[in-house]
RNA sequence: GUGGGCGUAGCUCAGUCGGCUAGAGCGCCAGGUUGUGGUCCUGGAGGUCGGGGGUUCGAGGCCCCUCGUCCACCCCA
């Protein structure tokens, strides 16, 4: 292979699944608008301090960040999220809140490639600010588990947790790393590595030589102020009345250092991979101060494209749209007849493909098969003559001879009876 | 960044102990069918065996390097 193939971690996307890509993140707006959020699109490249924000212990910071200087001097990074970019949004522009955006499209870390992890990745996801309001927590979770209903997934489980306010985090994070640094023999060689960038994160930890010292750690709930727990019950308790089964996971930390209140995770319990979780989200009041803006409170949540459909494959649900067009013109007389009845079909609504460079019949009828059409219109030279045009169901076989301009009448009779 | 598996036709793969001109299925093209797809039959095109170096009379197979990919770890969507 001498030529050019795609960097690592990043790939082409092609048809079919790529308008698979683009009926999911249609789908996501649907649902999205259908809540009353509305679409935003905010720039693939940033100031890298918007980023700095995700949390400077963070691996997404620390070694994944796709950062360079432009030909102006100006440190800038590729996007690693986009929470983070809406919020600067939200600090420049000053939006009247409550400010309620869904957004799709690429994000960036430099990672190690593997299964349903790229360099390159998408994510749908959406940000509701202004309000620091229960509901809006529980709506964005429900947003969320209404989308995966609408691809059809059935198999998704939803983890919840509180971590506090700000005040209730930061005395927790104290109180575990105390207990932590007591029992540093115990924990696994990653996991005091870990402790010493980020405490919290080795709650996550999922090596069974960790398992005994996460077990005996202190818990978050125990640490969580009144205040805060009102606002997770009022989560929960939304959460039940609307139907939406949840466990609640107080190990559940997430990867980001904005996290304050409620976190989520969606998780599919139809995949075997080592990455199930396939969306997540959480609360951030802070963010968008920490960027320069009014103090905002905001929650929101955000999913991998690759991961939901990988679950989506693994479930059988939302396959890739079928590209069939309805009618696929066969010409034998040199292929300007198809250029104008190909035409003549499209100005009447319907989509039309047809053969190039003068194939046989044979071969036509054999692309045209091939594309899935339900309908072949054929102009060879008899009709050319004699202004017919002949219309074939390719289904079923049957075939009529038609005047020329009944061609568009026939042909919809064909759909219509072929549907 | 660490560890392991795998790179042979467009795709999925076979290729024995290092030994003739590197194969199969699918896909593609053409013909069988002088105007008609799907099934069937026949034929054809398509390969720097990822790349470079080495060992050898001889390397797709062995050794070294390198790139890519997959899996796991770290971390995460």
């Amino acid at each position: 292979m001498s030529g050019f193939t795609t960097s690592p971690g990043t790939r082409d996307i092609l048809p079919p699944d790529a308008g698979r890509w683009r009926a999911f993140q249609d789908v996501f707006g649907e649902v999205a608008a259908s809540h009353g959020y509305r679409y935003l699109i905010p720039p693939m490249f940033e100031d890298l301090g918007v980023f700095l924000r995700l949390g400077e212990a963070t691996d997404v910071v620390t070694k994944e960040m796709y950062d360079f200087e432009d030909k102006g001097g100006r440190r800038v990074a590729l996007r690693p999220e986009q929470t983070a970019s809406v919020c600067r949004a939200f600090a420049q522009h000053r939006p009247v809140p409550p400010w309620k955006v869904w957004y799709a499209g690429p994000n960036f870390r430099y990672e190690k490639p593997q299964q349903g992890r790229y360099r390159q990745f998408d994510q749908v996801g959406v940000e509701l600010l202004g309000p620091c309001d229960p509901d809006a927590d529980a709506e964005v979770i429900a947003l969320a588990w209404g989308f995966y209903r609408r691809l059809g997934l059935q198999q998704i489980a939803l983890s919840v947790n509180t971590l506090g306010d700000e005040g209730d985090l930061q005395r927790y994070t104290a109180v575990l790393q105390a207990y932590l640094a007591e029992r540093l023999d115990e924990l696994s060689e990653e996991s005091r590595a870990t402790l010493s960038r980020n405490p919290l994160r080795v709650l996550d930890s999922k090596r069974p030589a960790d398992a005994a010292v996460v077990a005996g750690a202190p818990r978050i709930v125990d640490h969580v102020g009144d205040g805060a727990r009102a606002h997770f019950d009022r989560v929960l308790a939304t959460l039940g009345e609307i139907g939406i089964p949840y466990a609640v996971e107080d190990r559940l930390v997430r990867g980001l250092d904005y996290y304050r209140h409620t976190t989520f995770e969606f998780v599919s319990t139809a995949l075997d991979a080592a990455h199930v979780a396939v969306g997540g989200g959480g609360r951030y009041d802070g963010l968008v101060e920490a960027l320069g803006g009014p103090p905002t409170p905001g929650v929101g949540f955000a999913l991998g494209l690759d991961r939901t459909l990988l679950a989506c494959d693994a479930e059988g649900c939302f396959p890739a749209p079928d590209p069939s067009v309805d009618v696929f013109v066969v010409d034998t007389t040199g292929g300007r007849e198809a250029a104008l009845v190909a035409d003549e079909l499209r100005r009447a609504g319907r989509s039309a493909d047809r053969a190039y460079e003068q194939r046989s019949m044979k071969s036509q009828m054999k692309i045209a098969d091939r594309s899935g059409a339900r309908v072949a219109v054929i102009v060879g030279t008899d009709e050319l003559a004699s202004g017919t045009i002949v219309v074939r169901s390719m289904k079923s076989g049957e075939q009529r001879t038609v005047a020329r301009s009944e061609m568009v009448g026939a042909v919809a009779a064909f759909l219509g009876g072929a549907a």
